[in-house]
DNA sequence: TCATTAACACGGG
DNA sequence: CCCGTGTTAATGA
């Protein structure tokens, strides 16, 4: 574990904060497609992403999803910093897109850090900027870009997360993260293959431009 | 006009 | 056969 957390943050964190922080991190394992975060959860810990990727969704009244952006190595949570501190439950729901691990920081120690540790903090405020830029961005996205624009974005963070230009998904899964019907990303799909941005398998879409 | 819903045919595993 | 996919017609916002 000690290794996984000085490879991700090592340029991040000074020696002392590090070995603090491996011995008192509990780390954990995941699996794609697990639930870490569900809607409502208290939050008592806050995670430090060492590999893999998480999406972070939103819920709304009726029980549909939207996916809001991708977590990555080196990333926090901005919601459980917030949950943290306010006590607050969470809004989103985080689920594994990969396999991963992480590192779990119980909050009184992220508090006591705060105060103690310069790139602690440092830390804790870029990944606050970093998430309200992507916020910023999800909204942007939802609010002024057509959804054939927004699948195509959809794709290509996808593939960038995953690190491959193949995303084994079906259109029925995209378009319940999209927030739309299959017809619509079937016919979008089939309108960008036809672009020779991408190119269309059976459970298996593949990345052509970016 | 464009998304959604339902329905159906095709075909690969 | 089952399921993902491609397409169409009807309906609604």
């Amino acid at each position: 574990m000690k290794e996984e957390l000085i490879q991700s943050y090592s340029f991040v964190f000074e020696e002392e904060l590090l070995e603090e922080i491996s011995k008192i991190g509990i780390y954990k394992e995941f699996k794609a497609d697990d639930y870490l975060i569900e809607i409502g959860d208290y939050i008592k810990s806050m995670p430090l992403l060492l590999n893999g990727a998480i999406k972070i969704l939103r819920e709304d009244d009726k029980g549909d999803e939207l996916l809001l952006y991708f977590l990555e190595k080196g990333d926090t949570c901005a919601m459980t910093l917030t949950c943290c501190l306010g006590k607050s439950r969470s809004n989103i729901r985080a689920v594994a897109e990969t396999d991963g691990s992480l590192i779990m920081i119980p909050i009184e120690k992220m508090e006591d850090w705060l105060t103690r540790y310069k790139s602690w903090r440092n830390f804790v405020f870029d990944s606050y900027n970093i998430r309200l830029k992507e916020m910023l961005e999800a909204i942007d996205t939802l609010a002024f870009m057509n959804l054939d624009e927004r699948l195509y974005k959809y794709l290509t963070d996808k593939a960038k997360v995953l690190g491959k230009t193949q995303i084994n998904n079906t259109h029925q899964e995209i378009a319940y993260e999209m927030h739309t019907s299959r017809v619509v990303i079937s016919r979008l799909l089939k309108a960008l293959e036809l672009n020779g941005k991408i190119k269309l398998h059976r459970n298996n879409i593949e990345i052509l431009e970016f």
